[in-house]
DNA sequence: AACTGCCATGTTAACGCTATCATCGCATAT
DNA sequence: ATATGCGATGATAGCGTTAACATGGCAGTT
């Protein structure tokens, strides 16, 4: 059962033309622009096609119209799950509009992302998304000199490339600690990543630090964790290191809801009670949120949306040649609260 | 701020050429094969090269070369965290070998399979990554025709169309429950998706069904969830069900910890004993499992390195233009016993 | 000095498709 | 009948790259 040769004589146009008895140019049209051809014609190639089981080369017909039908999406990792639910959006959408999505995993550096960037545009892709806040200058020439519509998500810069859909990450730790102060807790630790490997993490750190020091509180009670804060591990240790140097804290925000679960298994463990002793929340609002016990407070993140609605942004212009008014569209996010912060 | 025209005069490697006072084919050269040009004329080119900020078109490379430097991976869904970490995989060990991962998603269908494949095949990728065992008569058509190497993951097929990096679903099916049975439990029920749209936990219960047969146990306890057991909310509903139809189970195996966790909720919520009432235990071995309360028994696959493996047997295919030795490969699977299922 | 061989570079012709313009009928208007 | 217009099809010329072969120069050999 082993054949597969190397290269097949791969059937073109011009053998689907010569079997219907019309010229490769009229294979073309049928395909890409029925209308323009008879319906006698039109059943005559459709049926060489499919008997020949003719498969267009898209690459060629991208160098020939400059179309290449790409996009796409550079993110800071394949692992996160939030992200992909992102991709799923843009997929959904961009396939629907006869795109195919280009993935890129930036490992979260951006020497990675540059990288990655230069040779995905060699692709030629008509757009790209951004799921990722951290360009350096020499891709942000890149992307400027490609001149294709760019979309950032999952963020909120203040000096955006060109079209964004996200929230503030800045805003979303601010809101969620400031919910915590005004539910009574005044201890408020954080437990992220470092902050050039998890920079929404810290925009959520920010955040949160700001609305402490808005409520007269202190905002010195922070635990830095591994690379990435998307290891349930990195709650496991955190939270107990957490309690060591800072045995008042009385609730503690996690980067994500992955540490947060760390964190919630470890205090259940030690006989700590959550949220007795110790509240918790997470940011995500993964799946397991509300089934943990106790259910996990998280903030929601309009994950599936940003990918979807930026997808829609992205065709949008293409299309019409012109980009559409709201190219900036902040979605917010909603913060739930559930029995793991319950005074 | 918005520019971004329509089309930027690309810079070709006509350009690049012009400017180090070279011929065209001499970039082509400096660029993909660089021991065959000289010191002086590289050095020119490649700064000509980076003056002029060129990115190589690579899908007229491509058309040229016939090698798209594509290869393409069709998912049963983008959703399965599972399914994700072979993506990791491949994605991983491919780039470092200079190719691009095009992802296609099936939504658990085999229409859209075949239909995406159609569409995929059009980028004319190297190799196909199969992670869905649905392969329709006529996909696996386009699939001959195409003559590239083909793996098959997550899955271990009679009939297997090329190689083979996975695992048998009913094997992994049959020794979870095997092991149940050892444990003492022997009114053991299934709780999974509708055959159909669920192939692989079909095949789970079939296995399972053949080790409580094989045991002389009764094998009829079976509950259907919706389309794609990945909801955690089918496990809550199930588990219901289950202890309504059902009361006498005394453990349940679900056909992702997904529908585990939503089951374990269930029960702590309704007050039901887990491990004591009702026995609990998954597939995937999600991140999660281990740190619930009681941690969760799951079976652990080899989601990461099937794409590993499948990503390297492909490159070992292309760069030698021969099979390897062990395009077979079962990388098997490990049970790993929790609380949630101690007897 | 003429010959051989090899290294560095250039020239030419695809790759499979689409854009563009040309052509050819045929129906309708004059 | 001739002119006009338009719908359907064909011929041609690229798109940006690489494969394959051609060329030219220079070192080493006899």
């Amino acid at each position: 059962m082993n054949r597969r040769a190397k290269k097949s004589s791969s059937v073109t146009s011009r053998d689907v033309a010569a079997r219907a008895g019309v010229s490769l140019m009229t294979v073309s049209r049928t395909l890409r622009t029925p209308d323009l051809v008879s319906p006698a014609t039109r059943q005559k190639v459709e049926t060489a096609a499919r008997e020949l089981k003719y498969v267009p080369d898209l690459a060629a017909g991208a160098l020939s119209s400059k179309r290449s039908g790409h996009v796409a999406v550079l993110l800071p990792s394949l692992r996160h799950s939030g992200f992909l639910r992102t991709v799923d959006g843009l997929s959904d959408t961009l396939r629907a509009n006869g795109y195919h999505l280009l993935i890129g995993d930036c490992y979260y550096s951006p020497e990675e992302q540059t990288e990655l960037l230069r040779l995905i545009l060699g692709r030629r892709p008509e757009a790209i998304v951004l799921v990722s806040s951290m360009d350096s200058p020499e891709a942000r020439e890149l992307l400027d000199q490609a001149a294709i519509p760019i979309v950032e998500t999952w963020d909120w810069p203040s000096d955006p490339a060109d079209m964004v859909v996200g929230f503030s990450q800045y805003e979303a730790g601010y809101a969620l600690s400031e919910s915590l102060i005004e539910l009574g807790y005044c201890n408020i630790g954080f437990l992220g990543g470092p902050a050039h490997t998890d920079p929404y993490g810290e925009q959520r750190r920010k955040g949160h630090v700001a609305a402490l020091e808005k409520a007269g509180l202190r905002a010195d009670i922070h635990v830095t964790v591994s690379d990435t804060p998307m290891e349930i591990q990195d709650g496991v240790t955190g939270v107990s290191s957490l309690r060591r140097r800072f045995p008042e804290t009385d609730a503690l925000v996690c980067a994500t809801d992955m540490t947060a679960l760390g964190a919630l298994t470890e205090c259940q463990r030690r006989g700590w009670q959550v949220p007795g002793e110790l509240a918790i929340a997470g940011y995500g609002n993964f799946d397991f949120a509300p089934h943990l016990t106790p259910a996990l407070t998280s903030v929601k993140l309009p994950s599936y949306r940003m990918g979807k609605q930026a997808a829609e942004l992205i065709v949008a212009q293409i299309d019409n040649g012109t980009q559409p008014a709201d190219a900036s569209r902040n979605l917010g996010f909603e913060i739930i609260h559930r029995q793991s912060t319950q005074p």
